[in-house]
DNA sequence: AGTGAAACGACCGTAGA
DNA sequence: TCTACGGTCGTTTCACT
């Protein structure tokens, strides 16, 4: 077993080779029974079992239901740099609770923070940039990238 | 039932209430029974069953899993703003084949593409920009935007 | 951590409203 | 598009290694 991370608690989190295959089954179709994954690697159900539990438990992995936005009517995305002065845990705190944010990470370079949001149409992409986001303490200035094509999103993180 | 989408044959998606719940429901737990869901929707699991097969066959919503890089050793992450000339979507088909590249989107502003990458350490990641990146025909020239916090991330696209 | 077995519950196809 | 139902398969628990 290799060491390959280091979970929220800050423990050590192994993954061996059987356990990347159990995650590669579960990437390609998240509802494939244990027994089906068991025949693929190479264990019993149970053992299987397990160790979805204990990813699942420590965070490593989840199964989710992620969904298309254009097919659910939202037809504008765009991802909105944004400079900002003070706090900007603060700030991607206060981010995060605006439904139409999706995705809000700190960075390091000319800008502090970047936002993906998903809006309906281009008023409402204006509407919150203008009332929700850049009326916000703290951002100085923002840019925005709107999305012309979503070319390709993996979910394959760490298994690649 | 409310014109909702539109699929990637050109036909209309159609999503009532009663899906968005089963959407609701599979984006909390992906491997949560039919027949649970059922109950919590107030259908019968068949009907369930048959509703995601659908939703699922429509490109609609896909449940698979999802991991933390952080924790499988990917230890840094970034999203790289690229300025280029020429067919961008050649540019992007290129950079979707990088395996440290998992999310390619093509935008109108000051970049042509966004890239998120992630590598192991800032080695990788410098070696995968001049390298892999960089020296693709058509790239002008890069902005990297190194993540120091993830701070969320939502899979509820669509259903919020 | 893993297997195996038995009881239980979920899933799937089909029929019918 | 839904419910109802029966056969099959998956899941769960537990005793054991």
């Amino acid at each position: 077993m290799a060491l390959i991370g280091r979970n929220a608690a800050g423990k050590t989190a192994q993954l061996d080779d059987v356990s990347k295959k159990i995650i590669e089954q579960l990437q390609a179709d998240g509802r494939r029974s244990y027994a089906e994954i068991g025949k693929a690697v190479g264990l019993s159900e149970a053992a299987v079992r397990q160790r979805v539990q204990k990813l699942t438990d420590a965070g490593v992995m989840q199964v989710v239901a992620v969904t298309d936005p254009m097919q659910l009517g939202f037809y504008r995305q765009a991802m909105i740099g944004i400079r900002a002065t003070g706090d900007t845990r603060v700030l991607a705190e206060q981010l995060s609770a605006i439904p139409a944010v999706d995705y809000v990470v700190l960075t390091a370079g000319s800008f502090d923070l970047l936002v993906e949001v998903v809006c309906e149409d281009d008023d409402e992409l204006i509407t919150l940039l203008n009332s929700q986001i850049r009326s916000l303490d703290g951002v100085s200035s923002t840019e925005t990238f709107v999305y012309l094509k979503l070319h390709k999103q993996f979910y394959n993180w760490g298994t690649r």
